[in-house]
DNA sequence: CATAAAAAATACTAATTAGTATGAAAAGGC
DNA sequence: GCCTTTTCATACTAATTAGTATTTTTTATG
């Protein structure tokens, strides 16, 4: 890789944990130069503007990562119950990079940037419908093979795994510990089951 | 009411809206005070602090409203489940204040405002248990009353239908229409429904 | 090695931010 | 009506913000 993707990429990296932890409108491009220890003028040639960097973490960073663990793994998925269950678990009590007290990423993003900025709308909710609808896909593998009740549905399912993964990382911020998320994946559990 | 105590709440209400619909952290001082014609001197003899008034907000507005809207009407229930349904089917379709496209007030300051706001995160935290709370005496209720199976666990059938209703109100704000509202609240039925 | 283009460094600007200092006007108690 | 306290108004400050203008260095290519 050429020094300037190289720092490119490093701007993306440092500047996504900051957004991570901080929040976007709180991370000062000041900050993000700071820590990645680049100069105001490298960081403004690789990015006109702060939102043009934003949703070049979303497109360059989120969308990749979520791809490799997400969308593949589902996709590879035999048991589409079981493996959604492991699915939010991990990310809940496992995932090395998310933390309990700083939620999901493309959840807080969602929140704090819709409805203001359009590009990052767009490109959150084609991350967004990229899972759901890789969700739904496993659903109907899953009914087809007898392991899903017939009368499931696909979509209100994918938006109720979801919602409630996103919600509950909501309340994991508040709590900052990671008790209701036992709880929470107790509840998941006995709702997934209810679909066999 | 006193002049006074009708600014300081003229202030709150407006300061809500704006900071509802745009957020805490883009929602100024000199904005508030612009849209409540009050002068700077005003808000500052009110409120010590941008911080302060936030918390007042919670405290004073947030939170008799839910009081009024949720717990009351929650604890006089006689059919949990079915006016489970009914709540989040109200807030999500009918609530004449909150929109689509702006989510949930509580969900979106419990995103922007934790973990980095002490203050803030108390008061958020207080409210949303005492919603909690108030679903969990539900269920108990409908077990003694035959309504709701004795194996469901109140707390963990609580913190599903908090974080669904959580979860689902972000995704509405990225998509900014209340189809998938109505998506999820199939499968909330049903998944009510599977408590009988 | 010369040269053009890409990449990065430095110094700046104009706008916005939360908060303050200080004084004027209302309001209430006597 | 006088005086004290409450309430509000005006003008300011210091810090921070995203972004720019300009120059310098590095890199690739002939």
């Amino acid at each position: 890789m050429s020094k300037a993707a190289n720092t490119r990429l490093n701007i993306l990296h440092k500047a996504f944990e900051l957004i991570y932890t901080k929040g976007y409108q709180t991370t000062s491009i000041d900050e993000i130069i700071a820590t990645t220890q680049v100069t105001k003028g490298a960081f403004y040639y690789h990015f006109k503007t702060k939102d043009e960097m934003g949703v070049a973490i979303i497109e360059e960073i989120l969308k990749p990562t979520m791809q490799e663990h997400f969308i593949q793994p589902t996709e590879a998925s035999q048991n589409p119950i079981e493996d959604f269950y492991n699915m939010i678990s991990y990310l809940l009590l496992e995932d090395p990079f998310l933390q309990v007290k700083y939620g999901c990423p493309v959840g807080n993003l969602t929140q704090e940037m819709t409805p203001w900025n359009t590009k990052f709308s767009e490109a959150l909710a084609e991350l967004v419908d990229l899972w759901k609808a890789t969700i739904i896909k496993s659903i109907e593998k899953g009914k087809e093979t007898g392991l899903i009740r017939a009368e499931v549905v696909g979509e209100q399912v994918a938006f109720f795994i979801l919602s409630g993964y996103w919600g509950i990382r909501n309340f994991g911020k508040l709590q900052n510990d990671n008790s209701s998320y036992l709880v929470y994946l107790k509840e998941l559990k006995s709702y997934l089951n209810g679909l066999k």
